[in-house]
DNA sequence: CCCTGCCAGCTGCTATAGCAGTTGTCCATG
DNA sequence: CATGGACAACTGCTATAGCAGCTGGCAGGG
């Protein structure tokens, strides 16, 4: 109810994460790093012990990795890492540009000014890490780019869909590794264009444009076959 | 390997689920049904003791709803059930649309044969039932188009995103109940134009289709206001 | 040799107990 | 009266133990 002038900022982030939740990245990123081979089979207990930790984060982070379409459980029988072939990393690649075209046409209908200077501030930024070709500062600016519009959305179900979707964008570049090579300036003049929809208020260009940036995106990296299904 | 011909079928789906799918659905029905106030605080243990079970499974449900964007949880502080508001509704509703649209082109595109049979009995079924004017069966017939065709897919984030959605679709109808009262035919016809496009496997005019379809769905239902946001 | 039934060893699932933070209240203190 | 600190009562979180069901192999009867 108080406390409105306190020179401190509050603890950015503290790492000490719960155990469910770093083992569900723990177990994440093994899949998705092909640590993990597909079939394999996730005793509760035996990656409890692995781990170093009790079964019940375990059984948690397993749990969310079947809602998340990485593993299925057989109940009373065993837990199997799922196969995740190209065509189901293209699929997933449609979903992520179907949501991401979404939260772009709930942005350009609510999000702040202060949000929108944020995001001219991060395609501003986009500009001159092109010019100097700075693939890894392009890369950080780009996930901000999409985090930022999609928390202005607001609505926990998207941002929680998409955090899940973008784990396997991350098994999808082990097959294409070494992207963003030339099309730097393409991803660019996308992000400019998508920045001023939002700027218009125009949720469907806003929504439109996205949706091609990403599978524009997908489809260089090597995720998406055709040029074909034409948004 | 063998039993080719043993005249029994398996048993249709045992009613014991496990304890944590219970209290998901209890919780979830709760939630949309308005019994669970947004706002109202959800004990692990004294809604496990209300429940007569343990406190795991009910924090297993817990966290389900979380992801949902049902209940949000503020680590050693509580679970309180989240804000739905119309405005919020509407955004599932689009994200709804926007999935079953992607749904709809992969299904176009890897949906067999005996499948869409399946869909088009299930059409000419939803053809009488709108002449007889019997909206409960009709309800049926359009769940069961609806499943089936992202069952089709066999894309398991796709099926159960589309299953917590479904969830909310539930609560959208306490505030305009009473709804299918004339626009059946319309429903009807959008349902064999999709199936039209599936057959002839053109994706994007399946998706065009669907997304259309849900979207205007919604809208009669109150869900969505305005015919804007055009596709 | 083949088939059938039992049984040890897994599996996921549930219950109980206790840990570690957070919060609100109440009392001592300035 | 106002203020700060300690304590009690929560909370979510984790560990341990044990349940019920499934699997595979092994022995015993045909």
């Amino acid at each position: 109810m108080s406390a409105g002038a306190i020179p401190v900022e509050p603890l950015a982030e503290e790492e000490t994460l719960s155990l469910g939740e770093r083992a569900y990245r723990r177990l994440r990123d093994g899949i998705v790093q092909g640590t993990l081979r597909p079939g394999s089979r996730i005793s509760e207990r035996s990656m409890a012990h692995a781990l170093g930790i009790s079964a019940q984060p375990v059984r948690e982070a397993l749990r969310r990795l079947e809602q998340d379409g990485m593993v299925v459980t057989l109940p009373r029988r065993g837990t199997v890492v799922a196969e995740i072939g190209p065509e189901r990393l293209a699929e997933l690649g449609r979903i992520r540009a179907a949501l991401e075209g979404v939260a772009a046409a709930l942005a350009a209908e609510r999000m702040s000014g202060e949000v929108l200077a944020e995001l001219a501030q991060i395609v501003r930024g986009m500009r001159s890490a092109t010019a100097a070709a700075d693939t890894e500062a392009l890369a950080e600016l780009n996930e901000r780019f999409h985090a930022i519009l999609q928390g202005a959305t607001g609505n926990l179900f998207l941002v929680k869909s998409l955090e899940a979707l973008r784990a396997y964008d991350d098994l999808g570049r082990l097959r294409a590794l070494g992207s963003t090579p030339k099309d730097m300036p393409k991803a660019l003049r996308e992000h400019a264009s998508i920045l001023a929809a939002l700027k218009a208020r125009d949720p469907a260009l806003a929504e439109a444009r996205m949706r091609h940036h990403v599978l524009r995106s997908l489809t260089t990296n090597g995720v998406l076959a055709a040029p074909r299904q034409g948004r």
